[in-house]
DNA sequence: ATTCTGTATATTGTATACAGCTACACGAGA
DNA sequence: TCTCGTGTAGCTGTATACAATATACAGAAT
């Protein structure tokens, strides 16, 4: 029946895990703000698919906390507070000091490449301002080394918090002296990390996750959520 | 037109809802054990409700992650492996470090009373060898305690990981010099909140989590998963 | 003017219908 | 006996239909 843009690829994934993704990343990227109501009809139209598994991808994003349901309203996407935000930098911390010994203890040099070629491009990124290819490329940094750990639910622990913060990342970029020194601080961790310097790395984890802490704080104060 | 079982309650939830937690509550117990398939119509049948509320129960499920989705296939209980018991006692012995100081900043007298009430309920259940009642008691101790913190969202990520290994307390209470010593553990603890010991609780709560863990794997270990 | 109420409308909750895929059984041929 | 279709039953994926409820708004009563 349905033969509309999805159907170039046979073996896809049900229409669910799609829209799925779709709204997650709306909602991620700030394009569905805080407080926007999904209505179910409005959004199965615009996906060109019918309310059934857009339900169902509802559901997951409730559990996700990524929007909030009211009996007989229907959904809306939350809000954050401050709070909110603090406790997230905290267990994201938290779950990076747990992972990082497995971390240090897997790599390789071939990740070691890995991480260098992601800052080169970072380093362009920089230089030519482009914001949007910084968040991408400074979240592929962090997704590599976590990457590494074999702990699979503390990852996924880890996985679920940051879903919440990376709305506020376009943010944090636009701080010019923090993503310079975000970057530098990338630079060290991929040096600690070369030399398996455990404890190194940690502190710079700690500084670097409190930093950016700091600056999302500030940066959502000025500007509200 | 549904004018079953849940008819008594006219305001009550959606019925995706009942069955979230009828399922959560037969995988958790173990009832519905690892490897179980949940074939949408029997289940339906079953609950004397439509396909469109289970599945979307199912979808909570699924990102809950104690179901397993296959392409076509619908969904199958998860199992466990020791990495992950492993990784979740880590993951929570974490959270509470974290969630301890508003804990012990907080506690009120009144709360202490309730804890003790708890303890002396405890007593009466481990004189009677009644097992159900332990498991029910010991997880009301601690929610009890975790409840005294303010940080909804790390509250939120041990609540998640509890979910996995309830359905080994019983493995756990089985154990008799274990089950004593939890219960002498947990009156230390009720006496450590009570001076408001931030350090003795926090080596309490390793300790405890630490000998649970333990007992836990060795149950795992003898009886499989 | 204000409040209340009835009704229309919008939207969610649930059931059902139907299409398509998968697994498995069964039988034909080697 | 074994292998390989092939049909069929069972199940999932999606769409649609229908029921129930909340909301908005107009109009009546005060």
């Amino acid at each position: 029946m349905y033969s509309g843009e999805f159907s170039s690829m046979p073996e896809s994934r049900p229409i669910r895990d799609i829209a799925y993704d779709r709204l997650k990343h709306a909602i991620i990227t700030g394009e569905l703000p805080a407080g926007s109501r999904i209505v179910e009809t409005t959004f199965a139209d615009q996906l060109h698919i019918s309310r059934t598994p857009l339900r169902e991808a509802l559901r997951k994003l409730e559990r996700d906390g990524l929007v909030e349901y009211v009996l007989r309203r229907g959904v809306v996407v939350r809000a954050f507070t401050l709070a909110d935000i603090e406790e997230i930098f905290t267990i994201r911390n938290s779950m990076m000091m747990l992972i990082l010994p497995s971390v240090v203890e897997r790599v390789t040099k071939a990740d070691i490449a890995e991480l260098r070629i992601i800052l080169a491009e970072i380093d362009v990124a920089l230089a030519e301002n482009d914001f949007d290819a910084m968040a991408q490329l400074n979240r592929s940094f962090h997704k590599k080394i976590e990457s590494l750990s074999d702990k699979k639910r503390i990852l996924r622990v880890i996985d679920d918090q940051e879903e919440y913060i990376t709305r506020f990342s376009a943010i944090t970029i636009a701080s010019i002296e923090r993503r310079a020194n975000a970057h530098e601080e990338h630079k060290q961790m991929a040096d600690a990390l070369e030399r398996r310097d455990l404890e190194g790395l940690k502190q710079l984890f700690v500084n670097h996750l409190e930093e950016s802490k700091q600056t999302c704080i500030a940066a959502v104060k000025n500007r509200g959520i």
